[in-house]
DNA sequence: TAATATAGTAAGTGTTTACTTACTATTATT
DNA sequence: AATAATAGTAAGTAAACACTTACTATATTA
């Protein structure tokens, strides 16, 4: 007779049952990060054995690391928005970005991953945080400075510009995940809220002699149009 | 003969023992967390035997528990602010809480602690959040409130007006303390370019016509002047 | 100075943890 | 149907961990 006993589950192949472990670790340490969470609950979570886990993964890093390896949604929202930056339509490059990031993306599982990969420093938090984060500010940082030179927005920072906006959606994003910190309004009109204040603040204003009292040429111009790729 | 060895180190007063197994471990639970940090290695950075700190703190947790129960830096910076905001200075309130920030406080520690807090949920990380942050926004919704009443300010939800300035500030924070993402700009340039572009996204135009197509009354109004001391 | 309280440690203890070993059950191939 | 390969597990193991115990050293005070 059968000694596994009650393994009423299905048998899997090798890559599905991968897929299976990686979907119950990335659970598990978007909650309590990598320390906090232990290999036994892990294999609780996929509803396999303790040592099936070391079957697919040589150690818990490895693990961590193939999660940390998949690829992002963000690059499709990247791509969507430079169609929008292509026709100079200002409001709705700002705006898809705000709805995307204050709707809900990334995910409060993948905003808790980037978190705390970053702090517990590993290996691949970098990478991570290049292609879940930083991809969004060179992009954007790109466009501001086109529209600088357009003549469209007034001569500030790039860097900082995007780093503004990002800012504000990031940090939004942040305490809702983190401290459960919700607002009355719907998102949608917490973005245009967002947009319309970030809008207000970079566009040229038709009338002459607004734009303050510091050279704001030297401060557009010293970070070259070439910097924004170095630094979010 | 004394056979302890090694210790060359004073005697110290149980207060003062307390304060530097303080010190040490706040070192290593930002460093590393609360699961990344063992209490030996807390008891190596503070030179004493592993006992000695559970003869001062019953548990790890407790240890945690006394570190962020220590008061924050932040209600100096609030009643400065508190004083500019009486005069009605918009521009100096945005700038000391801008410069302050963007300066480096709270220091990489204390940013660090304040994150590995919220994500790993201890009991006390609301309360730490609330000190630390939302004391900030709730003060600054208030005084944008109030200049909305004064009709300085355009009308915009004060609530997601000072999330937005905080964010600017904090995401930019976030970044150097994580990422080491420095920029080359000097750190009052930098104040500086968040402060013009969050007054100039707030303040009242003087031409008419220019508060866009939503509105921006119902918006304003919806939230209520009691309601930003609830959310950040 | 003897008594007493305080500050400190060396050497554990039971439990938890990441990872292994040695085995069984299921599927695919010939 | 026999063979080989794959998918899975129960029962470990050595090390690391938070925390104790039983003791020593140094102050303070009657």
């Amino acid at each position: 007779m059968p000694r596994s006993g009650q393994s009423s589950s299905t048998r899997l192949r090798a890559k599905d049952r991968q897929a299976e472990i990686i979907r119950a670790a990335a659970l598990l340490f978007a909650e309590k990060g990598f320390n906090g969470t232990k290999t036994r609950e892990i294999s609780s979570e996929a509803g396999v054995s303790e040592a099936l886990i070391f079957k697919h993964f040589p150690s818990k890093e490895d693990l961590y690391a193939a999660i940390l390896a998949k690829e992002s949604p963000v690059p499709q929202l990247i791509s969507q928005v430079k169609d929008f930056a292509q026709n100079h339509n200002d409001e709705a490059v700002f705006r898809t970005i705000a709805e995307t990031i204050v709707g809900g993306a990334p995910d409060d599982g993948l905003m808790r991953l980037i978190l705390f990969s970053a702090l517990e420093s590993h290996e691949l938090s970098d990478m991570f945080f290049q292609n879940h984060i930083r991809s969004f500010c060179d992009v954007l940082a790109g466009y501001i400075q086109q529209r600088i030179e357009d003549g469209a927005f007034r001569e500030i920072s790039p860097i900082l510009a995007a780093r503004a906006f990002m800012g504000m959606l990031i940090y939004h994003r942040l305490l809702t995940v983190l401290f459960q910190a919700p607002l009355s309004q719907d998102p949608r009109e917490i973005a245009e809220t967002f947009v319309t204040l970030m809008m207000t603040g970079v566009r040229r204003s038709r009338k002459k002699g607004d734009a303050a009292r510091r050279p704001t040429r030297a401060t557009a111009r010293k970070t070259g149009p070439t910097n924004h790729r170095r630094v979010p």
